[in-house]
DNA sequence: CAGTATCCAAAGGGATACTG
DNA sequence: CAGTATCCCTTTGGATACTG
């Protein structure tokens, strides 16, 4: 019983950490709603994630996608055209994360009906 | 299918202000750490929080609790113990997260295995 | 187009001490 | 125990202008 409680308490906190690793590659205000955006298209160029995401600077938007790719999460593909365009794309590990995306796009969905109210 | 790419262009809309709603009560470095925490034990002091989401003060704690609580994620009951404890717990709303909880300690996991790699 | 550079105000958040 | 209050340094991120 004791043992059965210490097992419960360790799983808990391997949970913690895990949860806590996924936040320090997701938390912020905008990584979700990038990676949504280039998810949607399955390509999608810098000019077109800023209009995307609502309220993005582009300066934070250079920023967030540096990170996701260092988190390997997404690519970065200069496209030989005049001008430059660049295309973002999920990387087979960034596209895990599509059950979690369309789950949080539901969520919201409701939050917005239970808070907005009735 | 000018009208199709309209439909498509309108559904990525809402469906990106879904996904922004939800960051927003959520995103930030502890929100999901801490609704995690209370979730597994269903109930949890403040104390116990304070211990389960590493690297948290209580400052913050005090913070992110009051938010969720305004978001009606998370309920505060006050015992009537001495000295006082105080027990949050999950509302009905905030129980509907746990999917999407369980989906992120798994990807953390699996994330933590792929970065700090084999 | 896809960024980078600079400036700068505002917010974030840790450490510490204190209260009911 | 469960916070609050204060101090104060650090980070964030918008606005604007500039570059290959």
């Amino acid at each position: 019983m004791v043992c059965q409680a210490k097992d419960f308490q360790q799983e808990h906190k391997k949970e913690m950490r895990a949860v806590q690793d996924s936040m320090d590659v997701l938390s912020g205000k905008w990584k979700i709603a990038i990676i949504s955006s280039i998810c949607y298209y399955n390509k999608r160029r810098f000019s077109d994630i800023l209009n995307d995401v609502v309220g993005i600077s582009n300066k934070m938007l250079s920023k967030e996608l540096k990170e996701l790719e260092i988190n390997q999460l997404v690519t970065r593909t200069v496209l030989d055209t005049q001008p430059v365009t660049v295309q973002y794309e999920l990387t087979e590990h960034g596209l895990t994360l599509k059950t979690i995306i369309n789950n949080l796009t539901e969520w919201g969905i409701e939050h917005r009906k239970r808070i907005m109210g009735k």
